[in-house]
DNA sequence: ATGGCCGCCCTAGGCGGA
């Protein structure tokens, strides 16, 4: 007789850019068994898929996956204690880069994300990477849009999205106008992807839009604690569907600080599904 | 005080991150 349910009460789905899972297997086993989530999407795992580090995420229990990694650079997994079916990934501006993967759990569509930082120019006639950050976000609100064809359905979009959406998800509006992630252009072109299908932005259900909500800090900081000149780049997101049964979202902010850290913190929602 | 640092890769300086 399973103790697992095939169709939990509750799903509870975090995202965390890792910055090489292979370097962070501890600190992602200390956050499973503190938080307990049923799903957790990784980005920046940084490994083949041949050499992730599975067994020990199986022996805490996480025993399905979906994983879509390359040697040095991106990567995307998601872990799952739940059963779930992978429903295949998008090769966005036809890269054959590892950015997204998707997949089922418990009749909910899980979209696993890492979007092009963009470098640090912001102009895409001057800056490919640029460029590519600003076509990537249009290739998926074109995919989640009405023409598209993406997954319908109940659906938790979540990942490091590599933008700062409001003037209180970054430290100082004024002083990063002009910065990669939080620049006009950019933030359009995200608030274009919310609005695809109408997503729900969890952590703003719960922090008002005129306090500071962080989920990354920079390594270069000295302290970053005491400085915290951080940036909300990581977002869990659902469709509206699913808006009713949305119970929490929460920053884990102390797993910056445990040991060896990624400069991101895990983002997890809670969702009666 | 947006750089101060990280992790990756054919081990060492270059690239990418943001």
């Amino acid at each position: 007789m399973s103790i697992v349910p095939t169709s939990p009460a509750s799903l509870r789905v975090a995202t965390w850019n890792i910055n090489s899972v292979r370097l962070r297997e501890g600190i992602v086993l200390r956050f499973l068994a503190e938080h307990a989530p049923d799903v957790l999407c990784l980005q920046e795992t940084k490994s083949p898929d041949a050499a992730f580090p599975h067994a020990g995420f199986e022996a805490a229990g996480y025993v399905h996956r979906h994983v879509r990694g390359e040697k040095g650079y991106n990567g995307v997994a998601i872990l799952s204690r739940l059963p779930l079916e992978p429903v295949d990934h998008r090769d966005f501006c036809a890269k054959g880069d590892c950015r997204h993967v998707a997949a089922r759990v418990g009749g909910v569509t899980v979209h696993n994300f890492y979007v092009p930082a963009g470098g640090d120019v912001a102009d895409r006639e001057a800056n490919p990477k640029f460029a590519h950050k600003l076509d990537f976000l249009a290739e998926m609100r074109d995919w989640f849009g009405p023409g598209g064809d993406a997954p319908g359905g109940p659906s938790i979009l979540v990942g490091d999205l590599n933008i700062a959406p409001g003037e209180h998800d970054v430290w100082s509006h004024r002083q990063l106008l002009k910065v990669v992630s939080h620049t006009p252009v950019e933030v359009e072109a995200l608030e274009a992807v919310r609005a695809s299908r109408d997503w729900v932005d969890t952590a703003r259900e719960f922090v008002p839009p005129e306090e500071k909500a962080y989920s990354w800090w920079s390594y270069r900081s000295k302290d970053w604690r005491a400085a915290d000149k951080g940036r909300r780049l990581d977002h869990v997101w659902i469709t509206p569907d699913l808006r009713a049964g949305l119970r929490s979202c929460e920053t884990v902010r102390d797993a910056r600080g445990w040991g060896k850290p990624s400069d991101h913190a895990p983002v997890m929602a809670v969702v009666a599904v």
